[in-house]
DNA sequence: CCAGCGTTGTAGCGTGGCTACATGGATCTG
DNA sequence: CAGATCCATGTAGCCACGCTACAACGCTGG
């Protein structure tokens, strides 16, 4: 009984996304071909691994536990190709990054742009995605890398058994129309002011929630925005205030006036994740983007801390 | 890049019996077939895994780094199905267990009769093979419990890395033609008469060998064996005194004298080893095996020392 | 230097996995 | 409550991969 990586690859994708059609969609695969090596894998392991529940399936307890073991598998294959590029010192292959949006022009482009130069054989791939996303994407192997975010006082997206590696804080500031003057840095002089805010289900949106409650005050929050550029747009037309992470404000528009929020300070962790990697070594190709996004300096014009100390050691 | 553990488990076998020609013996395939495989994961790895060295092959060190990976994937892949077995309480399935020749008859055919009975879905199937060999099949899991002895004073063989079980001590005795009439027990008294030993390359052989140089005399060995039944008779037929272990003696000829080996003391050590399996559970149907074996109660006639103790807790 | 062993290439066959399509069950909607 | 939709699973057929059998080649030991 030999269980191939191939099919349990296959189980662990369907325990990831929830589906024979989502996993299908993640493997490049049609439905069937994932029904059809599902019910080889069960076949192999003795017992049924999924049944039908309502549209869809679910794993059995069978399938549960296999589902473990099978990113333990999957895991030991990669650490075996990880033993490989440790033992020949080579920082080459493919690197996939996967990063929230307003990072992934001020952090992730930049380092990758430098990795690449550094190690001439190395390839670097950005694409840009939800939190839950990545981290999804990084569990199936489609991503190396996932850069995620964590506000205060939001819950952040789980990462338990996930190797994680802190890259910066970025702090929250107050953006206001140059127009109005008032200039205090401070959250309760603007509680009777029209507010712009990211969409209510984004951390960013409850973040500014509860800041305001913090503060003391509701904020009257008139516009919704996705893209952070949007809430400055809005800001500039004088539509009201906001409050942004420092990363946000690589291009102010005129007529917006910045300033650091220092009552209350609040602000955003930004770090990467990568698949747990157990006791073993990190593979070099990663190693290297992991220590470009350490050691990348914000474009000017942001706020951001870098936090490079201690990234580079835990590495290795 | 996914390295079947099919291809895995062909250089795993090359690592270990040192040939593509061995290790294709071992899995019941034509060499031709082991060197696609073998060329084939090269491939997948990026770097070459073996080179022709003289008649053979050998590893190179990008071989030598992903066998060993290779050994830690199959081992979570049998601790998945381990897992699956575990899950359902369920002890069934063939258990191979291999034993040194005196070992097979005395305490594993009794030991696989008592699981089998005990448990109707399980298989038990013994092979009888000298310890090396039995340690080779155990690691590339042509078995799956291996019975191994261990002589006092004389270099046993190497299971770094394998789980331990002990079953049994052993302890040697003497045995004369009963004409001779000198039964002290002593060595020392008998360093005058001829010596029938196991052959030189055996562990019995060289620590009877050992035995004497204790007390201090040179055996003049005029007859060699290899099953203990042949020794039993060549010393029947009153041609020598001989030293064997007490499992050696169920069915003793008449016209022989048993009596324990007093000055010195010596004897050997009878345990199981399996495959190890980290943090995990034993697999049930193993476990049964190795408890029928900690259990089981020589045959009349022999004077094996039982060692039930913490063998049970041991395994679970 | 030849015989033999061990590994590697090549042709051909069989198995197995994939796609495309059809089927069947469950949920949602008008 | 029926039709539409979604999701998973069977079926047929094609393609790819791995195996065997056979041949060739290199090294070693007598």
């Amino acid at each position: 009984m030999d269980l191939d990586v191939r099919r349990l690859r296959v189980l662990h994708e369907v325990a990831l996304r929830g589906g024979v059609t989502a996993a299908a969609a993640a493997l490049h695969v049609t439905p069937s071909a994932v029904s059809q090596q599902l019910a080889q894998l069960a076949r192999e392991a003795g017992y049924p691994l999924v049944e039908r529940s309502g549209r869809g399936v679910v794993l059995t307890s069978a399938g549960q536990v296999l589902a473990v073991h099978a990113e333990r598998i999957l895991g030991a294959v990669e650490q075996a190709v990880t033993g490989l590029a440790v033992a020949h010192r080579r920082v080459a292959g493919t690197v996939r990054v996967g990063s929230f949006p307003s990072a992934a022009g001020a952090l992730v482009a930049p380092a990758a742009a430098r990795a690449m130069a550094a190690h001439p054989d190395l390839d670097v791939r950005v694409s840009e995605a939800e939190d839950e996303q990545s981290r999804l994407d990084l569990r199936s192997a489609v991503l190396d890398i996932a850069v995620l975010q964590e506000y205060d006082h939001v819950p952040g997206i789980a990462t338990a058994e996930l190797d994680r590696h802190p890259i910066a804080t970025d702090p929250m500031h107050l953006i206001t129309p140059s127009g109005w003057g008032r200039h205090t840095g401070r959250l309760g002089d603007l509680a009777d002011v029209p507010w712009v805010a990211s969409a209510a289900y984004t951390p960013c949106g409850r973040s500014t929630l509860h800041a305001c409650h913090l503060a003391g005050f509701e904020p009257d929050i008139r516009h919704r925005a996705i893209d952070f550029a949007l809430t400055l747009d809005l800001v500039a037309a004088g539509l009201g205030a906001a409050l942004v992470p420092g990363m946000a404000l690589r291009n102010v528009p005129a007529g917006v006036h910045v300033e650091p929020l220092v009552r209350p300070v609040t602000g955003r962790r930004i770090f990467a994740v990568t698949r747990p990697r157990g006791d073993g070594p990190v593979h070099p190709a990663i190693a290297a983007v992991l220590d470009a996004l350490a050691q990348v300096r914000p474009p000017a014009g942001t706020q951001t801390t870098r936090l490079a100390a201690g990234v580079a050691a835990a590495m290795r």
